[in-house]
RNA sequence: CGGGGUGUAGCGCAGCCUGGUUAGCGCACUGCGUUUGGGACGCAGGGGCCGGCGGUUCAAAUCCGCCCACCCCGACCA
């Protein structure tokens, strides 16, 4: 490619509102361009490493029986309908009409349109197993999208999903993806592990999530030097024990305008840890086709978070969010001064959390504003519904395994991985013929990778104070090329001459300074530079320069091709020497 | 959805508080000349419904109201 031909340029300054580096790179560089919140273009450059990153999917999908389809992006609502997702997912799935006035909806994801295949194409336990993937636009309009191509609304994902007839086919196939995901990453240069994961809204047994370290992470890991990790969402910690202490009478306190837990342990002059605190969410369950919303009574110690994932489980909700004062009031509690204690059981759920009938003589409210009172206990003063752990792991708290203190990091989601079982399945009917004569569902597992966001990921992990420094596998080009004045002619033959040779070649042809020349090449940050000057050819050579290293090499200008491909060669066998097998943790 | 912030040329910003010539600066862009190994210089240019609508006023980029868009933190999230 000629520069002086190649559609957009480069900025000087990134635009205000990119705050990540890699985001800003790749605006600068003239990667993406923003049409509206959480919605890009992608320019010739992205363009050309986005479809590097998508020949590596493809490559590694089908290395692992993976055959490639591609399922439409605007989907009838029936579908969703029959799965009663269409009912489940709020705001974040955008609907339209179509000229007859039809529900549709546009594809978040594609298990619908699978399991839809399934059912017409799979009737037998001979047709058993399969794997097929796509690579298509996925629109979720989510309430906040950040961060460039980390979190968009509109972007492209490989999904693949496994078809299979027992548990053990499913956790053939997982296994298998597993290791190709991490095969794929290594092949980008990407860093990551593999966490345990909540299975979420895609309901299944088991998930893995495929974290890129990186506080521009949203997502919070805990990791213990022993090897355990998890994410935030799900992650166990070991309890603390508490003294032995016999229980006291309860006794009412007078705490006026005392209604944060902060404001409560200094009134009474304690520890957060020596309080209960309470938290009101409204669950939804399904009762029939109907949904069904419940107060939900949260009590955990009061220097601890409540984690909504984990009480989302133990109560087997399908949503939470937090409850009115109307809500809270209508069960007798009152909000800043709440307590189990005399609140009417039959409207709500009490969850507490598994510590707490382990703690002696906590404060916690009164139910009446301005009170709150001394030493309740579990059992004695009050019994819940549900005991379950229900509290977030934090920095600093134990590992579950090994009983040492955990390390909280953020991370970027880059892939994931479920077995999702039969929830797909059974509602839509997609079922095969067994060997024995039964008729059962068939067993799905869902796989996926953003390619924007492993673009993106790829520049923050890769990159210096002049530009992004791309690993060769994805690079937008093997080669940029600096012809400067009296090297015009030179380096329009060595051009072609290199690209006759197989390499990618960014050219620049341009009008410029050396100095723009060569700003430009740092900032778009393609590995092998290879200037051509009136200096370097008055000794009959060619510079060579890598983007990640410093010093510069005098190549015989008749050498250039094919120490270009060596570099090439040398820089690809770095790359490929990362990939190796992963050991498989459940 | 809660909190905070920003909308003035392609990008970065000043002007607004205290209303009043033709709305300004840097980069980028066009032409000419000089320059040429790390974002050159001179001269001459082009480009703006000052986010939108409404109001106050003789007069609004500037004051007031409503709306919209975008960014950040949180909530949320396969």
């Amino acid at each position: 490619m000629r520069m002086s031909q190649m559609f957009g340029q480069t900025l000087r300054e990134a635009p205000a509102d990119a705050e990540v580096v890699s985001h800003q790179l790749l605006v600068r560089a003239g990667f993406i361009r923003q049409l509206g919140a959480g919605i890009y273009t992608l320019m010739p450059l992205g363009m050309r490493t986005t479809v590097k990153v998508e020949t590596i999917l493809r490559e590694e999908m089908n290395r692992i029986g993976g055959q490639e389809i591609f399922m439409p992006v605007v989907h009838p609502a029936e579908l969703w309908k029959e799965t009663g997702r269409w009912y489940k997912i709020g705001d974040e799935m955008s609907r339209f009409h179509d000229k007859n006035g039809r529900d549709m909806v546009l594809a978040m994801t594609h298990e619908e349109v699978v399991a839809d295949l399934v059912r017409k194409d799979i009737q037998s336990y001979r047709q058993l197993p399969r794997m097929v993937y796509h690579l298509q636009t996925k629109w979720r309009d989510d309430p906040r999208p950040r961060a460039g191509l980390i979190r968009v609304r509109e972007f492209t994902m490989k999904d693949s999903y496994t078809l299979d007839k027992d548990e053990e086919g499913l956790d053939k196939q997982y296994r298998a993806h597993y290791q190709a995901y991490f095969d794929i990453f290594n092949r980008c240069s990407l860093p990551v592990i593999a966490v345990g994961a909540d299975v979420g809204m895609m309901g299944g047994s088991l998930a893995h999530e495929y974290m890129y370290l990186t506080p521009i992470g949203e997502d919070t890991l805990l990791l213990s030097d022993c090897g355990y990790k998890a994410n935030r969402q799900i992650a166990l910690f070991k309890k603390p024990e508490p003294e032995a202490e016999d229980a006291l009478d309860v006794e009412k306190v007078a705490t006026p305008d005392v209604a944060t837990i902060e404001a409560l342990a200094e009134f009474l002059d304690i520890p957060k840890s020596r309080t209960a605190k309470a938290v009101f969410l409204m669950a939804t369950f399904s009762e029939e086709k109907k949904d069904v919303e419940k107060l939900v009574f949260a009590v955990v110690r009061g220097d601890m978070d409540l984690n909504e994932t984990k009480l989302m489980n133990a109560v087997k909700a399908k949503e939470l969010r937090p409850a009115h004062d109307e809500e809270i009031a209508d069960v007798g509690a009152v909000a800043g001064y709440a307590s189990p204690i005399g609140i009417n059981k039959e409207k709500i759920i009490l969850v507490v959390d598994d510590l707490i009938p382990n703690l002696p003589n906590l404060v916690a409210g009164a139910n009446e504003a301005g009170f709150h009172l001394r030493n309740t206990n579990y059992g004695r003063d009050y019994e819940a519904e549900i005991v379950a752990d229900i509290v977030s792991a934090e920095e600093g708290y134990l590992c579950p395994k090994c009983g040492e203190p955990m390390q909280a990091q953020r991370g970027v989601e880059v892939g994931n991985i479920f077995k999702l079982g039969t929830d797909f399945t059974v509602p839509m009917g997609g079922n095969f013929l067994d060997e024995d004569g039964k008729e059962k569902p068939v067993i799905m597992g869902s796989y996926g990778i953003g390619s924007g966001r492993l673009v993106q990921s790829v520049v923050e992990e890769h990159n210096d104070e002049n530009g992004i420094i791309w690993p060769i596998s994805v690079a937008p080009y093997h080669v940029h090329l600096v012809g400067l004045r009296g090297g015009e002619e030179a380096a329009a033959k060595l051009y072609d001459e290199l690209e006759a040779a197989g390499l990618e070649v960014l050219y620049d042809d341009r009008d410029e300074s050396p100095g723009v020349k060569f700003k430009d090449a740092d900032l778009i940050g393609v590995p092998i530079r290879i200037t051509v000057s009136k200096r370097s050819l008055e000794e009959g050579s060619t510079e060579f320069k890598l983007r990640r290293e410093d010093d510069r090499q005098k190549v015989a200008l008749e050498d250039t091709v094919a120490k270009a491909l060596e570099y090439k060669a040398t820089l690809e066998a770095e790359v490929a020497s990362t990939v190796v097998e992963i050991p498989y943790e459940d």
